[in-house]
DNA sequence: TTGAAAGCGCTAACAC
DNA sequence: GTGTTAGCGCTTTCAA
C-alpha cells in the first residue's frame, strides 16, 4: 500500500484528522480514549508524518546544516560533534556536508538555508568571500566557527588564533629559541592570524622572523616534509619551527629526524590544534589545544538564538580559551 | 518583506504561476520573452523555491543521507567524499550525520528516510541490529558500505575484509613470522571478519594464533599502546602482530619502540586501511589499502538504482579490490 | 474535546 | 505557449 497519511490514520482510528494531528503534536486537548485509538492506528499502519508537508505548514524544519571544506580533520569532526550534541539537546538534527572547496557546491549547500531545507547554518571553512558570508548572515541564521576572518563585521565562535600563536611563539623563545621559522597556512583564515601572532611575538622581542614558508594547496603531512626540507637548505638553519597545524608539524619533525637532527635539542618544533597526531608524533608535539567540542556547542547555542529570537542576528564574536600543551618537541 | 512565492514572481513578471513553474523547471514550452521576464523577476525578488513545498509536490527531495558512528576516520571521510561526488554528478545532495553509537540518535536519523526528509540512506557503521537494517532496506532505499555483516542477506559495498586480512597475514608468514598475534576490533563487523581471515591464514599453515587481544570501547592509538603492553608481558613474545586498523598499529609500534624493540627486526607489525597514519608512523606501516573514495562512488551508484528503478531493492553484495601496501614495518 | 475546512507554496494536468 | 486549478499531507483556526 501507498504511504499512509493522516487521513488513513484518522479513518482507521475512527476520528478526524484534526484529532490525529493533535495527538501527533502532543496537544493537551485530546481525550485519553482518542489518544489511544490514534496511537494504535499509527502503530498498525506504521505511520510517519511526511517531513515536507509538516515543514511546509510549520515553516521550519528543526534541522541545521554544518559546512566545511572537508571532514578529514579531527578539529572539524570534534566541532561538529559538539554542534550535533547541542542540536540534539534542543530537538534539532544537525546535518553535515563537505564543500570540497568548490564554490558551486558550497552555493548549492548554502541554498539549502535560503530555500528552507534547513533552519540554520554553521560554517566552518567558507570558500566564498567574507562579504558573501556576511550578506547571507544578515538575513538568515548563520554562525561561523573556527575559521573566521579578522574583520570588524566578523561574527562567530573561535579561539583567538593570533593570541594563541603569539603564546606558543613566546614559549619557543622562552625556552631559548633565537632563530624562528614558521610553516604557515596562508590558505586559511586562521592560518593567516597565526602567522600574525608569530610575527608579533618576534617583533616584541626585537627579533626578525627567520624563514616563513607556506605551501601551495594541501597543507598536510607531506607539505610539512617538503617545507622542512626547504628549511634545511638554508646555510644557517633555524633553531625552532612553529607549524600552523599538528599534521604539518608531524611532517616537519619526520623530515628533520630523518635528516639526523634531534628534536628538540637541535631544533624545536611546535604544532597547533592538539589533534590526535600530536600524541602520535615522536617526540610528542608541543601544541595549542582548541576546545573544539565546546566550540561546536557554543556555536549551536548562538545559532539557536538567531533561529528563535526574532532579529537576533547579532554580529558578536565569541572567543573561547585556548591552552598551551607542552610536550617533548620543545625544550 | 516576507519570503516571495511563485505568486509574487508571477505578478512581478506579469505572467501566471504556471509559466513561472515551467521556467523554474526548465520546461521547453516557454517563449523566450516569458522566460526572460520570469528570470528578471526572480533576480529582482531574490526568489528561491521553497524546498518543502517542492518536495511535497514532487514526492522526492534529491537528497541522501550518509550515516556513520563518527567522522574521525579518514576511511569514512573518503568514502563519504566519494558518495558526495557521485551524488552531485546525479544532481543529488549528500548530507552526513554521526550517530555517535547512540541507538536513539540513529533511529531519529533513519527516520529521516522514513519520513521523506531524504530519498536514500548510506549506512557506514550501523548501531542497530542487522535485522533492523534489513527491514528498513526492504521497503526503502538503503545501501551499506564497508561495515557489512557477513550474512546471506547482507547487501552493500565493501572490500573482502576476510580475504584482505588473510592476505596480509600470509605476507607476515611469508616474511618469516611464526608466532603471530592480533589486536582485533570485535566491536566492528569488519573487525570480526578480519579476525576470521587472520585465523584462517594461520590454520592453513598449521599454525595456532598466538595472543588475540581486543580492547573495550575505543579502538584507537591508546588502545594500540595498551594492548601492545599486554603483548609484551607474555614470556614468549610474538614475532609479528596484525592490527585491525592503522591507528592501532601506530600505537602498537610506538609502545614496542619505546620498550626498546626494533620494528620489524624484532617484531613485525601490520596495519589495515592505509590511512594517513600509516605513512606518519615510524617505521611506515605495511597495511591494506581500501579504495575508500571509489567505494563511496559505487555505493551511491547502487543507491541511485534503488531510488530510481522501482523494485530495485536487490540484495547484492559488491566487493571492491583491496591492495597490499608493503612498507617498512614488516620484513 | 472534537470535526470541518482553509491554506502553507509548489507542480502538473487540463483547457484554451 | 500560456493560464487556471486541483491537490500533495499536514497543522491550525474556528465552530460546535
Amino acid at each position: 500500500m501507498a504511504r499512509p497519511t493522516v487521513q488513513d490514520v484518522a479513518k482507521t482510528a475512527g476520528v478526524s484528522v484534526g484529532t490525529v494531528s493533535r495527538v501527533l503534536n502532543g496537544s493537551s486537548a485530546v481525550s485519553e480514549a482518542a489518544k489511544e485509538k490514534v496511537n494504535a492506528a499509527i502503530r498498525q499502519l506504521s505511520y510517519r508524518p511526511l517531513a515536507s508537508a509538516r515543514d511546509l505548514r510549520r515553516d521550519r524544519t528543526m534541522r541545521v546544516l554544518a559546512l566545511a571544506k572537508n571532514l578529514d580533520s579531527l578539529v572539524i569532526s570534534e566541532v561538529f560533534r559538539g554542534v550535533g550534541d547541542a542540536a540534539a539537546d534542543s530537538g534539532y538534527v544537525s546535518l553535515i556536508a563537505a564543500t570540497d572547496g568548490d564554490l558551486d557546491r558550497e552555493q548549492q549547500l548554502v541554498d539549502m538555508l535560503r530555500n528552507g531545507s534547513v533552519d540554520g547554518l554553521v560554517i566552518f571553512s567558507p570558500t566564498m568571500p567574507d562579504d558573501d558570508v556576511n550578506t547571507v548572515a544578515e538575513q538568515l541564521s548563520v554562525i561561523q566557527v573556527c575559521e573566521i576572518v579578522d574583520a570588524e563585521a566578523a561574527f562567530g565562535v573561535s579561539i583567538d588564533d593570533r593570541q594563541a600563536a603569539y603564546d606558543i611563539t613566546k614559549h619557543l623563545m622562552d625556552t631559548g629559541a633565537k632563530k624562528l621559522a614558521m610553516l604557515a597556512h596562508r590558505g586559511a583564515r586562521s592560518g593567516r592570524l597565526r602567522e600574525e601572532g608569530f610575527r608579533q611575538a618576534l617583533t616584541e622581542q626585537g627579533l626578525e622572523p627567520d624563514q616563513i614558508l607556506f605551501g601551495e594547496g594541501n597543507f598536510g603531512f607531506h607539505a610539512g616534509r617538503t617545507l622542512a626540507r626547504k628549511l634545511l637548505k638554508a646555510k644557517d638553519r633555524p633553531d625552532a619551527v612553529f607549524c600552523g597545524t599538528d599534521v604539518v608539524a608531524a611532517g616537519c619533525v619526520r623530515e628533520l629526524t630523518d635528516a639526523g637532527l634531534r628534536v628538540p635539542q637541535d631544533i624545536a618544533v611546535a604544532g597547533f590544534d592538539d589533534s590526535a597526531q600530536a600524541e602520535m608524533c615522536v617526540p610528542e608535539l608541543t601544541t595549542v589545544r582548541q576546545p573544539a567540542y565546546e566550540m561546536g556547542r557554543v556555536a549551536f547555542a548562538e545559532l539557536l538564538d538567531r533561529m528563535t529570537v526574532p532579529g537576533a542576528h547579532r554580529q558578536g564574536r565569541t572567543f573561547l580559551a585556548h591552552e598551551l600543551v607542552i610536550r617533548d618537541s620543545t625544550k
